[in-house]
DNA sequence: ATGGCTGGCGACGCCAGA
């Protein structure tokens, strides 16, 4: 029935793919995404595992690096096609954090952005850059006539509400002011913040550290997020995150994040 | 205030993550 139909878009920070083949086609399986976006490869091109999430339904596009980094898309029953490789504005840059592609009508971009860890210091004006680039190539997106989303792990705390323990994380380059205000500036440009937007009071975190038991805790950061542009945050009906993957055994320190919009 | 844990690499610890 028209409007009933429904697409889930998620975001999921695998923390090396070849750890968590396992816990990623169980998550697939139970959760039966439409449109995926992965980060933390930590592989090489060679290395992804296509030929299993083909078996599991999924097409895919890739960007491996090997040891760290690495994006993906992944399309339920179909392959997305790819639009770009890699985010403008530094043709030195070499790390594998930008990916985008058409999935199911819709303009995909997935992201992995700098840690910027430690702060002050090169790792962080890295960040500050790539968010810089980040912005100028989102503000040829958001305006565009299709639906469009931005999803992934940002590595950015927003607000004060996500986090559990500011004070704690005072010092991690998540927090500082200049990466807070260059997301605000993203966000500006006419993006949604999808899982803030549909749950203003409620919180969500994304990632709890391995240390001390923070996840069964819930002592977490919410750093992985979906920013539609306004074509897409029309059609925009719900938004969660996927917790349980983070309590399994041998799990990712990131859980999936996802949004549900009527499909087009 | 600090260090706690994990994956990848490669074969012992080290780097990076957040």
């Amino acid at each position: 029935m028209a409007g009933r139909k429904r697409l889930k878009l998620a975001t999921f920070n695998v923390n090396g793919i070849g750890a968590r083949l396992p816990h990623l086609l169980d998550w697939l399986q139970r959760e039966k995404p439409d449109i995926v976006a992965l980060q933390e490869l930590k592989a090489t091109d060679q290395a992804f595992p296509a030929l299993a999430l083909e078996e599991a339904g999924y097409g895919a596009i890739w960007h491996g690096q090997r040891s760290w980094n690495g994006v993906a898309l992944l399309a339920r029953g179909t392959v997305p096609v790819e639009s770009r490789r890699g985010l403008p504005g530094d043709p030195g840059d070499e790390q594998s954090r930008y990916l985008e592609a058409a999935i199911h009508g819709i303009v995909v971009a997935a992201v992995y952005l700098p840690n910027g860890n430690p702060q002050p210091g090169p790792k962080f004006d890295y960040k500050l850059r790539w968010m810089e680039r980040l912005a100028g190539h989102a503000a040829t997106l958001v305006s565009l006539p299709h639906p469009v989303v931005i999803m992934g792990d940002f590595n950015v705390i927003p607000t004060d509400e996500d986090v559990y323990d500011p004070k704690a994380w005072r010092k991690d380059a998540l927090i500082q002011p200049q990466v807070r205000e260059a997301y605000a500036r993203l966000l500006g440009q006419g993006w949604t913040d999808c899982l803030r937007h549909l749950h203003p009071e409620q919180r969500i975190y994304t990632f709890w550290d391995y240390f001390r038991q923070h996840a069964e805790r819930d002592r977490g950061l919410r750093i992985d997020h979906l920013l539609a542009n306004p074509v897409l945050s029309r059609r925009l009906k719900a938004a969660g995150v996927d917790r349980w993957v983070r309590l399994e055994e041998k799990a990712s320190d990131h859980a999936p994040a996802w949004i549900q919009v009527a499909a087009g």
